[in-house]
DNA sequence: CGGCTGCTTGATCGCTCTCAAATGGGGTGG
DNA sequence: CCACCCCATTTGAGAGCGATCAAGCAGCCG
């Protein structure tokens, strides 16, 4: 499930925002205390509730957070991409990671032990002030979730859902872009608070619009405008 | 609205965490560069969309924290109380504030530039812990919130917003535990994604039960044990 | 005392959830 | 290579929670 990797050369990690900034030596450094892992499709990184060990930065492919209540009911916090931080949260407070973890598609990451964390953050400010950024951004984005779920319907809700999955994953095809990671419908009504009844007619009426098009896990925006429109309600 | 006030001994700062495990040296010369601001109720802090040129520590009272979509709903991000971090999100990453600050009481706060962030970061590997632990802190509360926000019943989220609010502000008095500070039902709508008539509604009935009691922007949790029972939701 | 602001309460409507069942595409195993 | 099975998806019908619209009430401050 959890396969070793060759250390990538520390050139690979420039384009890490966790990274940015840093000196060759110093991104070395950091590099050598790394372990690499490589997740296949579907494999688990962690689970929600284990104790948080370690925190990880994704090079490649994409990540899947999904938490679940106490009644059950899932939800999904995010995909996590290239660049993207994962498992940082519990680390600084210390305690158990609050999501499970698995790999939308296959994925190489690098880990950290909690233990090196202090050391990591005394010795190269750097890091921690784009930690502080990455965080910063994330409680940005948190905010912003909650207010589309406090305030807006279910259509416009899946609207802004899809954009936000296009400008992580969008790839351009000949018939519109398509996001390049599998998403369910199930998925997406977990990423927005509604159910995959409610996700399925809404997306049926748009591919009735030719405003998307898909099938099993997949999902192609025709008319990535209109999506926009839908996202942004502007017509009133 | 806002005025000077005399230098806080760094002493007065051991019990803020954003200052927790500095050496007293330390401490003193990061708040020597510190401005202390005092604000009456209902000053405002800043507004959403200014550009966010410092960030602030409270020390004393209450800040509500409001964001407004470009569509006119109002949300309350959250009440900032002693020892919280205050438009520190925009800070890393640039930018302007994403909401509107005001104080719910006379309170008293900190202030620091902008542009003496990295300075402080760089020379007390101590403080961007603290910060990060701070941010990891409110991003768990965000998604917490999100959860509820997106699984619960508005019955349930009034009550956990109150456990909350509890939390924050409780104060034993002979009736049971008052909030220390003013909540409007206005306030309560915003925190939980609902309207003024549904809190309204709910909360009339838990005086009803006598749960609750309270007036205007005043509440009083007569049986805290019954509140937590409904935003836990015990009887099934 | 008067007006304002915050709160209460009623009636209705509609969005979305819930429950139910059928369909179809893809992958797997024989 | 084919057939089967499973899982994602679609679609329908109905119920209900909570929003919306509409007044009326009451404490507090000036």
């Amino acid at each position: 499930m959890v396969d070793d990797a060759p250390v990538p050369a520390g050139d690979a990690l420039v384009q890490v925002e966790f990274f940015a900034d840093l000196s060759a030596e110093a991104r070395a450094e950091v590099a050598a205390i790394a372990q690499p892992l490589q997740l296949a499709a579907d494999a688990t990184l962690f689970r929600q509730g284990d104790e948080a060990k370690r925190f990880f930065v994704v090079l490649d492919g994409r990540i899947k957070l999904v938490r679940t209540t106490p009644e059950g009911h899932q939800m999904l916090v995010r995909y996590a991409g290239p660049g993207d931080l994962v498992g940082c949260v519990p680390l600084f407070e210390g305690g158990d990671y609050p999501a499970t973890a698995s790999a939308a598609l296959p994925s190489r990451l690098l880990a950290w032990d909690a233990d090196h964390i202090d050391d990591l953050l005394a010795r190269h400010p750097g890091i921690a002030r784009n930690a502080l950024r990455l965080l910063g951004h994330e409680i940005g984005e948190l905010r912003q979730r909650l207010q589309e779920l406090a305030a807006e319907r279910v259509e416009q809700r899946i609207a802004r859902a899809l954009v936000r999955l296009v400008r992580q994953g969008g790839e351009r095809i000949e018939e519109g872009v398509l996001i390049d990671f599998p998403v369910s419908r199930q998925d997406l009504a977990e990423l927005t608070g509604t159910t995959l009844h409610s996700v399925s007619r809404v997306l049926s009426a748009w591919q009735e619009r030719g405003i998307i098009d898909g099938g099993r896990r997949r999902i192609i925006i025709r008319r990535p405008h209109a999506l926009v429109g839908l996202a942004e309600d502007l017509d009133h």
